[in-house]
RNA sequence: CGGAGUGUAGCGCAGCCUGGUAGCGCGUCUGCUUUGGGAGCAGAAUGUCGGGGGUUCGAAUCCCUCCACUCCGACCA
């Protein structure tokens, strides 16, 4: 490709909306151009590099024996009741109507296409397993779009979905698309971890995220120090504490506290240490539980983990927490002075409150508090449960090592649906006994545009971006200096550029009529692993001047050599 | 959805408080010079000051309204 055809459309400035790193540099390096929050057009420097990605995506997805298709972007109505999805998805799923008033919705995925498209043509247990893949446009009507592509609205996602006969045909072909992933993120060229996630409202069993690790993720992912263990905050386990109760050495006793609506306060205004405090939150009750509200508890300095409060009978799905007027609906106090004694509701408390002695929390009186609180002896120990996010130097779930807790920006997901949609829809074939069987599903995806931002948060210095070979718009960056003014220059850079393609390269010559500063600044800036500059200075000397994108230096390589150079250096 | 903020040339911004002929830098165009790290000089083009309404002799500026975009929050009792 000729420079002088190429839409390079870089910037000297940052754009002011802007925040992290990639969105800076996909705007800087004319990758990207916005059109309305969260939706991009992809110019031809971006586009280059996200067919990449694609390429890469569909080399492994056929390799693991997958078929490509491509479902319709728009989807109607009558799937996602079928599914029960219409009622439940909410305000992410973009709802429109069409001229003669039937309800369609932009799809953000597509179980229900894919599952409708399997029961009108698959038939036989003898067909199975399947996976069906495609590379699609996926709207998603985010609260927040952030992050240029990283969130977008409109993004574009490989979504993949197996169908099995049976669950162990499912857990291998869930293996193998796990391999599939590895393989996937490692040609990438990307940090990335796999680990265990929650399966959200997609639903379903076993599942697991692929991240890429970076200070900007919106995930938060703990990991073991020392095995490979690896989880989503949202899913890690928080261990009981080995440690015995402490006996009680406190007299439980009743305080004044006027004003002290936070833990913060509690500890500021009365020297309690904030591990000798709790919080008591209060939640919708499930239908299954007699009372309306739910009380949870977890030490004073702990998260509540809605997934895993969600997950408890007792409490109503989705997690609501009660408003202020609910709860002085039938407490003589607001929220600020809750806590277990004498309450009238429900308690359900972290594994680490159980193991508690002489702690504080709301008296359950409006501005009182009671200190010194134990169990068993002030009040029976209520039923204990995993309710808090884990934090930093927890111990491992699986017994091995503390956790340390870093960011990671999901890029990949993969899902044993079990047969949720194949029930809800009726996807059944024959068996060898001719019975009717609900299909088992797995369901994988990738955020195709996501990888590309992905990989550059990872990739990037002061001068612009550090593509992995694999994903770079061009491999190798031909740039002639002062070509008007030097018929040599001219000439040997045609002739390179003309050898380069014939070998195979992705290349880019630089034929622009720029002087050599920007054309420098711009190639580095665009990413393009290696440079070859040809100036009439080399060329009297017999040399092209090379530079990787990541070396601090350049060398001059004999003009003969050059190709044989290139060679040793994309192959490592 | 709640809160905050922004909207002025392609991009980055000033001007608004205190109403009086719309500005700066970068980019773009022309010419000359320059030519190994985002050039210099000279000249030029470019604006519904987000839209609509109002106040006023006069509105980018004050008031009302709508829109778009950005940030923070949306469990922390």
């Amino acid at each position: 490709m000729r420079a002088s055809q190429l839409l390079i459309a870089t910037l000297k400035e940052t754009p002011s909306d802007a925040e992290v790193i990639s969105h800076q540099l996909m705007l800087r390096a004319g990758f990207i151009r916005k059109l309305a929050s969260g939706m991009y057009t992809w110019l031809p420097l971006g586009l280059r590099t996200l067919r990449k990605v694609e390429r890469i995506i569909r080399e492994e997805m056929d390799k693991a024996g997958a078929q490509e298709i491509l479902m319709p972007g728009v989807q109607p109505a009558e799937l996602w009741e079928e599914s029960g999805r219409w009622e439940q998805y909410g305000p992410e799923l973009l709802r429109l109507k069409d001229r003669h008033d039937r309800s369609f919705c932009l799809g953000p995925t597509h179980e229900e296409v894919v599952t409708d498209l399997f029961r009108r043509e698959i038939s036989s247990y003898k067909q199975l397993p399947i996976n069906l893949y495609q590379i699609q446009t996926k709207f998603r009507d985010e609260i927040r779009p952030r992050f240029g592509v990283m969130r977008g609205r409109e993004f574009i996602m490989k979504d993949a979905y197996s169908f099995h006969l049976t669950p162990q045909s499912l857990e291998e072909g869930y293996m193998v698309m796990y391999s599939a992933y590895c393989n996937i993120f490692d040609r990438l060229g990307l940090n990335y971890r796999p680990v265990q996630a929650d399966s959200g409202s997609i639903g379903g069993n076993r599942s697991m995220e692929f991240h890429v690790l970076a200070n900007s993720g919106e995930d938060l992912i703990a990991f073991s120090d020392s095995s490979d263990f690896a989880a989503n905050i949202e899913m890690a386990e928080a261990l009981a504490p080995t440690d015995e109760r402490a006996p009680a050495s406190e007299e439980m006793r009743l305080v004044d506290t006027p004003n002290t609506k936070t833990i913060a306060d509690l500890v500021e205004k009365f020297g309690l240490a904030i591990e000798k405090t709790v919080k008591t939150l209060f939640v919708a009750a499930s239908d299954e539980c007699e009372a309306d509200f739910v009380a949870l508890m977890v030490r004073g300095d702990h998260e509540l983990n809605e997934i895993k409060a969600e997950k408890l009978p007792q409490v109503a799905t989705p997690l609501r927490f009660a408003t202020e007027e609910e709860i002085r609906g039938f407490m003589p106090a607001g929220p600020g002075s809750l806590g277990p004694v004498n309450l009238p509701i429900p308690v359900i408390i972290d594994r680490t409150v159980a193991v508690m002695s002489d702690f504080g929390a709301g008296a359950n009186i409006e501005g009182k508090h009671y200190f010194g609180i134990n169990w068993e002896r002030d009040l029976p120990t209520p039923e204990i449960a995993d309710l808090r996010n884990i934090v930093e130097g927890d111990a491992s779930p699986d017994g091995k090592g503390k956790l340390v807790i870093r960011r990671g920006i999901e890029v990949g997901h993969i899902f044993q649906l079990g047969n949720k949609y194949s029930k809800e829809m009726n996807a059944t074939v024959l068996d060898e006994n001719g019975k009717a069987q609900v299909v088992e599903m797995g369901c994988y995806g990738i955020g195709v545009t996501r990888v590309v931002a992905a990989a550059i948060e990872q990739n990037y210095d002061s001068k612009g971006i550090l593509w992995p070979e694999s994903l770079a718009p061009f491999q190798v960056a031909v740039v002639p200096l002062n070509a008007d003014r030097s018929e040599q220059v001219a000439q040997k850079s045609e002739e390179l550029y003309a050898q380069l393609k014939q070998a195979g390269y992705d290349v880019l010559l630089d034929d622009r009529k720029e002087r050599p500063g920007v054309k420098f600044a711009d190639m580095e800036l665009i990413g393009i692993p290696h440079r070859i500059v040809i100036s009439e200075r080399g060329l009297q000397n017999g040399t092209l001047e090379y530079k990787a994108r990541r070396d601090e230096t350049s060398r001059d390589i004999p003009v003969a050599e050059i190709l044989e150079w290139l060679k040793t250096q994309t192959a490592a």
